[in-house]
DNA sequence: AGGGGGACCTGTGCGC
DNA sequence: TGCGCACAGGTCCCCC
């Protein structure tokens, strides 16, 4: 589920909840999830009022009085549902009773506004961490990010710097997030797709003019999928207050074995396995 | 030093 | 129906 487009979707579901309120109640029902959750976490963040909550790369960065962050990462099954009642234009299921938490239901938020946020992870792949705002930059899981891909910091010219002598395939290098933070298995694959880029070709032999196409169709991609999330969160009222699920058109992700979306191409989806992960194309119209 | 592979978890869907 | 295996949208750590 989350890459940076269900990240963002998530947190702009959670911004009408959880902003300006106070954590009149937090509840961590194990002591970890990918990674402990450090010292006193549910003690320590009971009380607080949330100032913003924002976004990098993967991660949600909970903004808290006090001058702290609550660090969350979705990892691959990490989910926040969100019950009680209307608030804004959002309307939520309503609230569970304690026994209706499931095994998966690691952490609870509850509001001031009598609304409850429940973190449900059964991979527990996710993680949350508490870090001082100073030390955000030079916090180890954030400091070794390449660029958002939506800013313009991201650009031809800067990624072309970033694959500069890079020996292995453009799949894996979009893969890595000190060479652009956000991107996962789907939208990477979606975006060279939209490029006309071969997954198997090697970074560094790139050149320049499809380089600026393959940024042009990262910042699409992402675009157009956190669209989609942001018109099913105005759908909300017809949820069950789940963030970050939404109707995504795949053109290649998950498509083994379908014609090729592109017009006049007769090629059919190819599925390969690069550094362990599925590579859908078409290799056809991606060279 | 950079990159590949395994490890971390649980659930699901498929073939036999 | 049941069993075992492959696979899942992420990242870290170890080792070459």
């Amino acid at each position: 589920m989350p890459e940076l487009p269900e990240v963002e979707t998530v947190r702009l579901g959670l911004v009408p909840v959880l902003e300006g309120r106070v954590l009149a109640k937090v509840t961590a029902r194990r002591p970890d999830l990918r990674i402990p959750l450090p010292p006193g976490f549910a003690k320590r963040l009971t009380g607080r009022r949330v100032v913003k909550l924002t976004r990098r790369a993967k991660y949600m960065l909970v903004h808290l009085d006090g001058d702290e962050i609550l660090l969350v990462h979705l990892g691959m099954s990490g989910r926040f549902t969100v019950h009680g009642k209307v608030v804004g234009s959002f309307v939520h299921r309503a609230v569970d009773a304690e026994n209706g938490l499931g095994a998966h239901d690691h952490i609870v938020f509850d509001t001031d506004a009598g609304q409850r946020v429940i973190y449900t992870d059964h991979r527990r792949f996710g993680l949350m961490t508490l870090l001082k705002a100073s030390e955000q930059e030079a916090h180890k899981l954030l400091a070794g990010l390449g660029p958002e891909p939506l800013s313009a910091e991201f650009s031809a010219a800067s990624l072309s710097k970033a694959l500069e002598g890079k020996r292995t395939p453009i799949k894996a290098a979009l893969l890595d997030q000190r060479v652009v933070a956000g991107l996962g298995n789907i939208y990477v694959c979606e975006a060279l797709y939209r490029a006309g880029i071969s997954p198997l070709r090697l970074a560094a032999t790139i050149q320049s003019a499809r380089l600026k196409k393959l940024v042009d169709a990262i910042k699409a991609v992402l675009r157009d999928a956190i669209k989609a999330g942001g018109s099913t969160l105005r759908d909300y009222k017809h949820t069950d207050g789940e963030l970050g699920y939404f109707q995504h058109t795949f053109q290649v992700y998950d498509r083994e074995g379908e014609a090729c979306c592109t017009k006049g191409c007769k090629g059919v989806v190819k599925r390969v396995v690069q550094s362990g992960r599925s590579t859908f194309y078409c290799a056809t119209c991606q060279r």
